[in-house]
DNA sequence: AAGACGAAAGTGGTTGA
DNA sequence: TCAACAACTTTCGTCTT
């Protein structure tokens, strides 16, 4: 029996499944998930459609009131849109005078959404705002947040003398530790094309005049991604996040970079198991040097009086 | 040969006078 | 504005597996 095999039995002390008899765990956020099937706290999410029916019950129509309003379009989505197609309610073919107008009303109604120079900026920021999400592979929640403090930065005439690549990576970054899904300037500026320290630069003006309320960094949130890259499994990135909750109580937090107590919380973990990982492949991965991963290493250890020659689950972390 | 170790010098950012 | 400072990186020789 390997650390790994016996490890969850310690763990895992919550009821199972309704739905599928898996074991509850409780995941970085704190919610009890289902190892096997993902539902949260027992609570199956509805992934049907929202569609409600006034008329005659049978369902053949599909009213609704368009999409929730976001962030990440220049208007919010509040638009109307004329089809393309020169074809009538029935779908028979318009043609003629009216087809013609009705060319002239969308060329019209193109210049009515992009009214200003304002509103032009803004649909080239979030156009770039995209990408960078996208390269960076950023869930939609990250992206909205980022939207709207970059919306807000425009009010606040903050991108005057700064670039708006620049204003808009700094949004992402604060967006993406605002939600506990922390990147390095490192990372964003990796795909950006201003460098990491204009990014700080700029996102410490826009934490200090729009007052956002960003707390530092907390290592657990790097853990789920490092442990990815890395191809580690559930049970080793469990474990590390049960390491950095023991070790959070102790001082040797203070003043280190979160990147390298996460990188070592992960290298710990995967020690403790089979699925062993190198101080170099950990090292890539977290972005830190083997160097810091080796001295956070030894902290942690020490902390958790664990022998860092032949590390194996310590007590406290059995409940 | 690869991985781990640790010393020593260098770098970039923060802090406090 | 500048120097002191701690964290982190880079580099490199040595030891272990």
């Amino acid at each position: 029996m390997t650390n790994d095999d016996n490890w969850n039995e310690y763990v895992v002390d919550m009821e199972t499944c309704t739905e599928c008899n898996g074991q509850f765990l409780e995941n970085y956020v704190g919610e009890l998930e289902c190892q096997s099937c993902g539902i949260i706290d027992g609570q199956a999410l509805d992934t049907g459609k929202e569609w409600r029916v006034f008329s005659d019950g049978s369902g053949a129509n599909q009213e609704r009131t368009g999409m929730a309003p976001t962030w990440m379009l220049h208007d919010k989505g509040l638009t109307t849109d004329i089809d393309w197609r020169n074809r009538d309610h029935a779908g028979g073919r318009i043609s003629g005078d009216f087809a013609k107008r009705l060319r002239r009303i969308r060329t019209q109604h193109k210049r009515t959404r992009i009214r200003n120079s304002t509103e032009r900026n803004l649909v080239s920021a979030l156009s770039e705002l995209n990408r960078l999400a996208s390269q960076m592979t950023l869930p939609q929640p990250i992206r909205e947040e980022a939207a709207y403090i970059y919306r807000k930065s425009v009010e606040a005439k903050l991108v005057r003398g700064r670039s708006i690549e620049g204003v808009v990576a700094a949004s992402l970054y604060a967006a993406c530790r605002m939600r506990g899904n922390p990147r390095t300037l490192d990372e964003v500026g990796l795909h950006s094309r201003t460098g990491r320290k204009e990014i700080g630069r700029t996102f410490r003006a826009i934490r200090r005049e729009l007052g956002l309320d960003v707390s530092p960094a907390q290592p657990e949130g790097y853990i789920p991604r490092f442990c990815g890259d890395l191809g580690l499994p559930a049970n080793v990135e469990g474990r590390a996040l049960l390491i950095l909750r023991q070790v959070s109580d102790t001082s040797m937090m203070a003043g280190r970079g979160p990147t390298g107590i996460a990188a070592a919380a992960v290298y710990l973990s995967s020690r403790m198991g089979e699925s062993k990982r190198t101080q170099r492949e950990v090292s890539q991965a977290a972005g830190v040097t083997e160097v810091t991963i080796r001295n956070r290493y030894r902290e942690i250890c020490e902390a958790l009086e664990i022998d860092p020659e032949n590390p194996t689950v310590p007590e406290i972390l059995l409940r």
